[in-house]
DNA sequence: TCGTTATACATAAGAATCTAATGTATAAAT
DNA sequence: ATTTATACATTAGATTCTTATGTATAACGA
């Protein structure tokens, strides 16, 4: 598990990239999934999440759709138009974040163009 | 300039990385270094760095020497032995943590070991 | 069948951290 | 003479996260 001061700041960034993949996703969904593609390092708590989505969807990035499975309320969030210009916008963001931060903390040398595109 | 959030909780990985790499800097000094060594895009600002230098240094990770340059004070920051620890476990960090949101991210294959060290 | 774990939503108090503004002061440059 | 650069510092307010709590259904094992 990373400290969680690293991890701030990139949770509506995760989200976004998650939707922009999936199509549709509901909020517990989202923290199951980042648990095992990141091998538990990574684990959103709801209360982060949670009002996280209901900020994307007041900012017109997110809609919803409310499902009942069973008599068990399922709330999945789907990405806009404007959602989706986001996520790329987002994505690249912190590709280009990380590869500045490489270079600042001298992990990567300068010549080393974008080392973090495979 | 990359967004705000996203630079949040890596002032101190920054701070303890540069120190590991200069012997000592002072405070104006570290915030000149870092917006050149990122052409800008990483700009810290003295209201966030100094509450975090005193920080550090009241969890033993740095101590201080101030000099008089003129009539004008200049305060050093040094790594302790704690601190040049600190410094290795946090960069380390910030690097597994990259790579990990680059997998969730989707910018690389999950077959790429490790693909941000040059 | 009874307790625990998993699923699924949500909120809220308090902590931590950052932004933006302000303050003080010397030195250099135009 | 005025602006910009150097150099420290603090503070009010905003944002974001943690931790705890709350509600409820479903599944599973003992």
């Amino acid at each position: 598990m990373y400290s969680n001061e690293l991890i701030k700041g990139t949770l509506r960034t995760i989200v976004l990239s998650l939707l922009a993949g999936n199509d549709r996703m509901y909020g517990y969904e989202i923290t199951r999934h980042v648990k095992e593609q990141t091998d538990d390092r990574i684990q959103l708590t709801e209360g982060a999440l949670y009002p996280t989505l209901h900020k994307l969807e007041a900012e017109g990035l997110l809609t919803t759709e409310v499902e009942m499975i069973g008599k068990r309320q399922r709330k999945y969030y789907r990405l806009t138009t404007t959602g989706k210009a986001e996520a790329i916008e987002r994505v690249n963001e912190f590709n280009a974040f990380a590869a500045t931060m490489q270079r600042l903390l001298g992990l990567v040398s300068p010549q080393s163009p974008s080392p973090c595109i495979a």
